[in-house]
DNA sequence: CTGGGTGCAAAGTATTTGCATGAAC
DNA sequence: GTTCATGCAAATACTTTGCACCCAG
């Protein structure tokens, strides 16, 4: 498991209850957004204000703690940063699944083709999922 | 260029002067926001209200006719569907660029992986255009 | 103890909706 | 002539901000 305290301190960041218990429930909820993500925190941390949950969200994202994931149709989500990764969105039963397959040659072929220097990639995938095919 | 006039009754959607005007600035502007795009009409069509801007964009979108971009840090884009492509976002000057690269063999690879069927993709690159690079 | 973080309430933005009027077909 | 679309104003939803108090370091 991930130590919040010490990823916080790295940034400069003091490790408060509010943001731990977001950065917790951010890392078992996994693709939560923000309502959602506040409806599971009330629970634990009754107090918790809509105000600070968006600064905290925004803070987080500017020091690269966690990052948005923007799907057409759905509202935006939120993910602890990990590795680069791909996600897959089931348009029947919602559910937005991680996938790591490499996309480096992708990569490749479009920063030789277009003379683009790529630094970080947004891929999403709509369809259907593994259940939802059945 | 396109004839939307047709387009619209395709889709059993009345030819308004207001849609008109929508469609063809965003054949022009390409990657636009809604406040980009607002602006830009108020010129052509004065008497526009947002109301019904936002009405047609989420019409349109519903009926395929534009498609949004979703890109992190910037309100969500719009453009006239056309062919799948790919979005590469600069960082240095903000602008967007199409790129028609063919993803279908990442595609595949996933498919074949995950057993998830794709329908659809939303592919974002970020990094530095040709331009800033210099 | 000090500075950054929090909660609350209020302000600021963004988006949607109801309804009377108007335009497309 | 009908039906659907528009403009306006109001309602709703979303996000940020100011300020007094509080807590992590």
């Amino acid at each position: 498991m991930l130590d919040f305290k010490e990823i916080l301190k790295n940034k400069e960041l003091k490790a408060t209850q509010q943001r731990l218990v977001i950065l917790n429930q951010l890392d078992i909820l996994k693709h939560i957004d923000i309502d959602g993500l506040y409806e599971n925190i009330i629970d634990k941390l009754p107090t918790l204000s809509k105000a600070t949950l968006y600064r905290n969200i925004n803070e987080l994202i500017e020091k690269n703690i966690i990052n948005e994931i923007k799907v057409n149709n759905k509202k935006t989500l939120y993910e602890i940063t990990k590795e680069p990764h791909i996600h897959l969105v089931c348009k029947v039963c919602g559910s937005v699944m991680d996938n790591m397959c490499d996309i480096s040659p992708l990569e490749e072929k479009i920063s030789s083709k277009s003379d683009f220097k790529i630094e970080s990639s947004n891929v999403i995938f709509n369809g259907t999922c593994h259940n939802c095919l059945k």
